[in-house]
DNA sequence: TTATTAATGATAGTAATGCTATCACGAAAA
DNA sequence: TTTTCGTGATAGCATTACTATCATTAATAA
């Protein structure tokens, strides 16, 4: 059985969409690997369509601008996680040991997925972990927000919170927790990649060490 | 006595030190009204010029390009924060109160330091909340780290380390929580005003509950 | 005093960016 | 078989991100 996972995305976040025509999937495959490759900032869409043998206009067909291609690629990503983190941890009766396995996916360098034959997730997770803050961080936040783009990211913490609620019910700050989680994640492993001083981790270590001090951090946050 | 209070900053920053002059000053006190106004991917040297009756080429003479200046106006920002720290720490006896303290002032909306007269805090503070993250997620931090450059950032957070380390000299993270903390503290601030929903706290409350959310996970995290 | 230098302003120019628009072509759908 | 749809090709345009040159003025040194 040939079963691919599809995410519905959010229907603001693009003007045609990518995942329906080979071009599309082009796009989003390559973004992520120029993003990667030359950071946000200097990514362009002329620079993507010579990569793929296109035309700037013919992005530009997709996306509206390459902050909404950001956001569709980051969205993307939450999305992924949540399902990823749904299948991994239903199976778990114990809330503390479904929290934990959370905290694993959440620290831990992502191996690709074969089911997602157009994204290589692997470096989705490094793209994420430099740029996925810059998904947010911007003047136009509010409208965005209206506009429902950031449900996936709302969507991964509530998740996340039940299972908080559920280790604890009266711990009050289940919500930031949450966001507090998912965000030092990513900062912690990029600082420990960028500026190690800012962390206690081993760059040479693997990712145990900053899945370690996450779990002792949620876990003595929420034990009653 | 009229005493100014003056950073030293790292010479790598500038071309040409803009605390000397007086349309350095200029550059530094409307730059950070701009970011704050357009956003920093919107603002630009060409409509600072315009707002501070200068040109472009004068402002090329200062800093390298926008972001080294934004880097110029954050660093400034933990220099004076490690300031601020350690003048209302250092007649605290109990390391717990002294971290307390520190959670208080990462925590809590600033207001204006009369002392540096070109540099409006509070308008600083909103700026590092949204962008602060930018100065180092980009592709030269490696380079930018060599150049030192995020040495008052480390130098923050180390003064904090130093304060966990007496709380709990056990603990094995004090570097992390310190990075955790400081980032923890705008994200949660950031979140609270403009996605609210991955927080527990009331826009129209103070910012009380962010600190007492971020005392609650300090103080638990390095509980003996 | 005069000569020198330093900081700024004024102006120009250039390559790249971030788009928008138009037209033609081929493939697929009606 | 006609229409529509997706793409490519090309053009164009305002803005951005600089770099360079020259003139002016103020501060400084000889």
């Amino acid at each position: 059985m040939d079963l691919a996972l599809q995410i519905r995305m959010n229907e603001n976040l693009y003007l045609r969409n990518p995942e329906e025509t080979e071009l599309g999937r082009r796009i989003i495959r390559h973004s992520i690997l120029m993003i990667l490759d030359l950071g946000f900032e200097a990514f362009t869409f002329k620079k993507l369509a010579v990569e793929i043998g296109s035309t700037e206009a013919s992005t530009y067909r997709y996306f509206e601008n390459k902050h909404r291609l950001l956001l569709y690629i980051v969205s993307w990503y939450w999305s992924w996680l949540e399902y990823k983190i749904t299948v991994h941890t239903n199976n778990i009766e114990d809330p503390m040991e479904r929290l934990k396995k959370v905290i694993l996916i959440l620290g831990t360098y992502v191996e690709d997925d074969i089911n997602t034959p157009h994204v290589d997730e692997d470096q989705l997770f490094k793209v994420v972990m430099v740029e996925g803050a810059k998904a947010f961080l911007t003047r136009h936040v509010d409208a965005d927000y209206k506009q429902k783009i950031f449900k996936p990211y709302k969507s991964l913490c509530d998740r996340i919170s039940a299972i908080i609620c559920e280790c604890n019910p009266e711990y009050a700050y289940a919500r930031s927790l949450s966001s507090t989680l998912v965000e030092t994640a990513n900062f912690q492993n990029f600082f420990k990649r960028n500026l190690p001083s800012l962390t206690d981790f081993d760059k040479d270590h693997g990712d145990a060490e900053v899945v370690k001090y996450l779990e002792q951090l949620v876990f003595s946050a929420i034990s009653k």
